[in-house]
DNA sequence: GTAGCATTCAAACGCCCGTTTTACCTACGA
DNA sequence: TCGTAGGTAAAACGGGCGTTTGAATGCTAC
């Protein structure tokens, strides 16, 4: 399997994101991730230091290429000569959508991350401010200078909501069942044109 | 303190809700609970049988009294002759954040709530389809009167979107920061306020 | 080939978990 | 007044937890 291709960090990053999306990082045992990694109890420990470490490891791996990915649909978008508010939310909407659809994991971190959200831990929080932080300053900047009749805090207020939609509906908490014969690339394809189509509305709301 | 005032089977199940909201159902044991409840660690065993079941009832004392607090509220709006969307959505909203301001615990229980919907369950899910199944189907259908031109589906995909957002908005996962001066309750007002007005222009987009 | 280092391994450490047992209160109807 | 049922108490159960240890292994450079 795993075994052959990745090595014991990957293995046990990979193993640890699925159980941690599954279970919670209270609930998922370093006795279950490394059995799922195929690799000795002690090797977390040896390549991470502590468990706590280990999760701080499974959000670096991923949050910083997301980062990347949405800063550069961002500039790709403000360059576009015509472009819409709807441009901008792809920008910010659609690498994060990506993301869940990757091979490898990426669903299972998205999860992982609506939990991280839930778990309310201030060193998290701060963790992905640090992050995070300097994304949503330059999206707000972007949104400010489409909308320049909305006041600042408003839009503010309103790309938090945005963005708890988007955490909500990547990690799939909705009520909204997948049909039969809808893939589901389509239905996170549909999602994410929804969710698009809503917050512009929302975002122009007078 | 509580002691004096509550019974023991109470003073688990507020202990419970308080502990689950900052630790998770993983990561908040029995011993702790039964602790900060004052009472003997068998306690919970013999009133509710297992931790399991008392995670369920710590959503049950809740859930029945914000179910008939939103339907009461969509009755009373609907009976008002002019009452808007805007209506509508505070029928749904404000019993949320009523609730999340209750003294004894409701704060901590909107918090548990966020849990339960990272936790991905599928027996919670049930659950809680079970108790809010009914309640999302009357607004949908007074959501569709009032929007005779959106597709029903449509309706659908929006308002699991403005339940995602309230979710997110409740439990305080944003990154808007209460700003001194402004109490919890204004802060929570002010969210409710960006909250229906971004709802309702996201609900009335083409 | 062997010295040196990074990695893997099995085993054990002390601790905390959910649950059960058994004895002990305490109030109340017969 | 006594028997009994409902509640509380302390202690123990087996088992899983994160972490550490020290020996065995593989790999690279000389």
């Amino acid at each position: 399997m795993n075994s052959q291709h990745f090595s014991t960090k990957e293995r046990i990053l990979g193993a640890a994101e699925q159980l941690f999306a599954r279970l919670g990082f209270a609930g998922a045992s370093l006795r279950q991730v490394t059995a799922a990694a195929n690799v000795n109890l002690a090797a977390v420990n040896y390549h991470f230091g502590s468990k706590e470490n280990l999760i701080n490891e499974v959000f670096r791996r991923r949050l910083d290429e997301l980062n990347a990915h949405r800063l550069q649909a961002l500039e790709e978008a403000l360059e576009r000569p015509g472009s819409d508010l709807e441009e901008l939310l792809g920008a910010f909407i659609n690498p994060a959508l990506d993301l869940s659809l990757d091979r490898g994991g990426g669903g299972a971190f998205v999860r992982v991350l609506a939990r991280a959200y839930a778990e309310h831990n201030d060193a998290l929080r701060k963790f992905l401010s640090d992050n995070y932080g300097h994304v949503m300053k330059r999206f707000h900047a972007a949104f400010a200078q489409r909308l320049p009749d909305l006041d600042k805090e408003e839009l503010y207020w309103r790309l938090d909501i945005v963005a708890g939609a988007l955490t909500y509906a990547m990690a799939d908490f909705g009520v909204i069942k997948r049909k039969s014969g809808v893939t589901e690339q389509q239905h996170r394809e549909r999602s994410a044109e929804h969710l698009i189509r809503f917050a512009a509305a929302g975002l122009r709301a007078p």
